[in-house]
DNA sequence: ATATTGTATTATGTATACAATTTAATCCTA
DNA sequence: TAGGATTAAATTGTATACATAATACAATAT
């Protein structure tokens, strides 16, 4: 019996330490928000969602907390949370800031990186000009969001890396409307291109500054989506 | 009456509308952490604070849970809170980021105020050189922190605004010692004159640049100060 | 019929009680 | 006496009960 528990200190550092019950319902209301399960401006009444989930108030209202920093809900006070809408202003602006992170972000990774590590970004540039090419839009996609996030992660400035990923959960499913239109896909896929020619030849502030554009294109790019589906709804 | 009611509009919004309990318990926190009543490396222990601030658990954690998302204090599962200690390497990324942000600022500031705000920024200035140039260290300081936050406030961007506060809340009293050495402070005077006359000019880029290598100049300062402290105690 | 006030219901905010986990202290055993 | 396990204390995590504020509804008066 008490070595069984011994047990415990001698394998692994925290290997048994599966997330505390607070982060795993914020990961879950994080899915059920980008699912569309919970839509913007829905109300958030605490006891449905404890059923629901069969937990009680205290976590759930520590995990409706965490979202609320990061933005994704809005709390009132006395007046309970509802999924917090964005309006194509508020993406633009929020791509704003987001494009000059992965400006800096660019910057730090051209100048601090190994050539084995630019040779395995290459690697997935290419995965997604394949993808591109194929027409396999969610594979583009998915490649597209992990060059980004890869490379903010080369970055190597933590704070950097945080501040950029929450502001990005933000952005949640309305960053696939950006290759809603075709030709903005060929654009985004040619201005990636550049980026990664760049980021080759070691010219920092030129990768950063295309980088830059790119998100911010993008940005607006969501947001004439936003406004698009918001004035004309499915 | 019903007239009555439509003013309400006209008007203010809600003014009568207090701080909730967290959300104050949260600021004296902060507090206790900018004056050094709370080191850092110190536990936190709730019931303690409680007792202090004498209210009950539940609304503390709520506060010790959103300084833990500000990174002011860090947070271990079943092991309580520490307040965060920073090391200089951490200084240095968190004004990296704090610097992409500022310049984006004020890009967005000199493209988008109205000249007559811009001359209210110059009288901040030129009450801050009137600081400087009597040797007001304090008054000068806090200028300076009222000059960069008019200038993140001036580009309108909300998210933009927040984050920054949220990063610049992380350098909390540190930021003094910026000031800590002579020629650093006739350096910044400086370097903020130049900013001043960019913004005044509308060279959004230059003006930008500027913000940003003054403020990645001060990290560089706050981060050797903290090590030097570090190395010889007081 | 409309508007206003009072009441009931519901949901959120706070406090407390209970459970689980970590940290320490004590008591063995080699 | 040192090492280690076991137990005790303290602290955090979770659930629930209570308090308070907001909303919905109904009744009354204008």
């Amino acid at each position: 019996m008490a070595r069984a528990i011994k047990k415990n200190t001698d394998r692994k550092p925290a290997p048994i330490r599966r997330k505390t019950l607070p982060e795993e319902i914020a990961d879950h209301l994080r899915q059920m928000i980008i699912d569309g399960v919970l839509k913007e401006g829905d109300r958030i009444v605490e006891t449905e969602l404890c059923e629901t989930l069969n937990v009680s108030r205290t976590p759930m209202r520590e995990a409706i907390k965490t979202l609320s920093h990061e933005g994704l809900i809005k709390h009132q006070p006395n007046r309970g949370a509802r999924v917090a809408s964005i309006t194509p202003l508020e993406m633009s602006q929020l791509f704003e800031v987001i494009s000059s992170l992965e400006q800096l972000a660019t910057e730090l990774t051209v100048r601090t990186s190994k050539p084995i590590d630019i040779k395995r970004l290459r690697v997935l540039q290419d995965r997604m000009a394949a993808h591109h090419k194929a027409g396999e839009r969610k594979d583009y996609f998915a490649l597209n969001h992990q060059i980004h996030l890869r490379i903010v992660s080369m970055s190597k400035n933590p704070i950097l890396i945080e501040t950029h990923g929450t502001l990005m959960s933000r952005a949640r499913h309305f960053r696939y409307w950006a290759l809603a239109d075709e030709d903005r896909w060929v654009e985004a896929m040619a201005e990636h291109e550049v980026i990664m020619t760049a980021i080759e030849a070691g010219d920092a502030p030129r990768a950063g500054q295309l980088m830059k554009a790119h998100v911010l294109r993008t940005g607006e790019v969501v947001g004439l989506s936003i406004k698009a589906a918001t004035n004309a709804p499915e």
